[in-house]
DNA sequence: AATATTTTTTAGACCTCCCTAAAAAATGTA
DNA sequence: TACATTTTTTAGGGAGGTCTAAAAAATATT
């Protein structure tokens, strides 16, 4: 049996594996969490007797396939329930992270492929991150940060990086939601900001909400 | 901040005192609580200082208002998760006690009101409980066990007293829902087991099945 | 290379919830 | 009423998860 607190462990661990590829460290593992170093290191030791990760002292964490295993139908499950909330109890995208992330414990194997049958087997949750399928395969995204495009392309949203419940208000009133359109007009090297036009509006976006919109050529 | 493990320790002392009416104690509740005497004891302290019972060593516990409102509310959610389970998603009325024993914990006020919405505002749940409304409050249903029903008395099934997977599959076999008409054909006095009429068809229960059947008349 | 700083681990403790064993109170019986 | 039985509580301890303070290892600086 794995407990809730186990299973938000290694959901960070997988996403900043994946963020960094490097092993994870102690310290970023602590800050993730919003924990101290000494209690890291004690779940550590628990999670890889489990062979939920491999562990080694003053160096770090990696996930194993198990581990990976585990996570994924974690993050399945939020997905899926954030979809839920979206689609059929019209919660608007910003409400959503943290009812999710107490759904995402529930353990039913039925419920969740009820769910996602009920749900029409969407492929991507509202912010267009994509729901592993039950074993856990989901398509890679072809995506880059909005930041990074040079003046004049034009790009499709696909999904929002940051969960934060600020950062998704402001999207949703300048409409900057996945499927739609946006094209970088104007771009300052100076501070890394742009004017970006979006159902033919413009917009100033700063450096930081650029780098979170991820968008598909 | 109310723990999963207080939760249902007010649920099952607030459905224990509806059943006998005097006040709880510590065996009955370690029964139902599936632990031991002693670990009882120890939660019921600390439920008492946190006010939501009241307790006298040695004589018992009673919930207090606050305790009531509480184990209703958690009620409320079971229930309503029930009717999205079995409306929604297609399980079967003896597949949902159990996830819906964990659905029952999530915290969000949001949420179960627009759950309420989503399902049209139900008044019952798949098994014909009452649902209370966010005030706790719900009709108390006018209902009787079949059990104690006179030969020749016809009536009609609210409820199922029990939420055992076998009585539930083996009442679903028989037709014995919530809302169908049934009809005490014979009943033996030695066993007090019975034939009834449901549908037309005729079947011979126990008397323990007829005593976990609730009707009005 | 020696020293200073940062990161990580160990040690010891606390809280929650559970247990067993034994003591205390309440209840039943002769 | 005195004794036996049952129920409940206390005492003490264990597992999961957290913390602070201090030690150990790794890394950075001079």
């Amino acid at each position: 049996m794995i407990s809730l607190t186990e299973e938000n462990y290694l959901k960070s661990i997988y996403h900043l594996s994946k963020a960094g590829m490097e092993s994870v460290t102690t310290n970023d593992l602590a800050e993730a969490m919003n924990t101290k170093a000494a209690s890291v290191t004690d779940m550590i030791k628990k999670l890889s007797i489990k062979e939920f990760i491999t562990y080694e002292k003053y160096y770090g964490v990696n996930i194993t396939s198990k581990g990976k295993g585990l996570a994924l139908s974690v993050i399945r499950k939020h997905r899926l329930w954030e979809t839920f909330l979206v689609k059929k109890l019209d919660f608007t995208w910003d409400e959503v992270h943290e009812v999710a992330e107490q759904l995402e414990h529930i353990q039913s194997v039925r419920l969740i492929e009820k769910l996602d049958e009920f749900l029409g087997f969407p492929k991507v949750d509202p912010h267009g991150d994509p729901i592993p399928d039950s074993n856990g395969k989901f398509k890679v995204p072809q995506q880059m940060a909005l930041g990074s495009l040079k003046q004049g392309s034009e790009s499709i949203i696909v999904a929002v990086k940051d969960s934060d419940s600020q950062l998704l208000k402001y999207l949703d009133k300048i409409g900057a939601h996945p499927g739609k359109k946006i094209k970088v007009v104007d771009r300052e090297e100076y501070d890394g900001s742009m004017e970006v036009s979006i159902n033919g509006q413009r917009f100033f976006i700063s450096k930081e909400v650029s780098e979170n919109i991820l968008v598909t050529a």
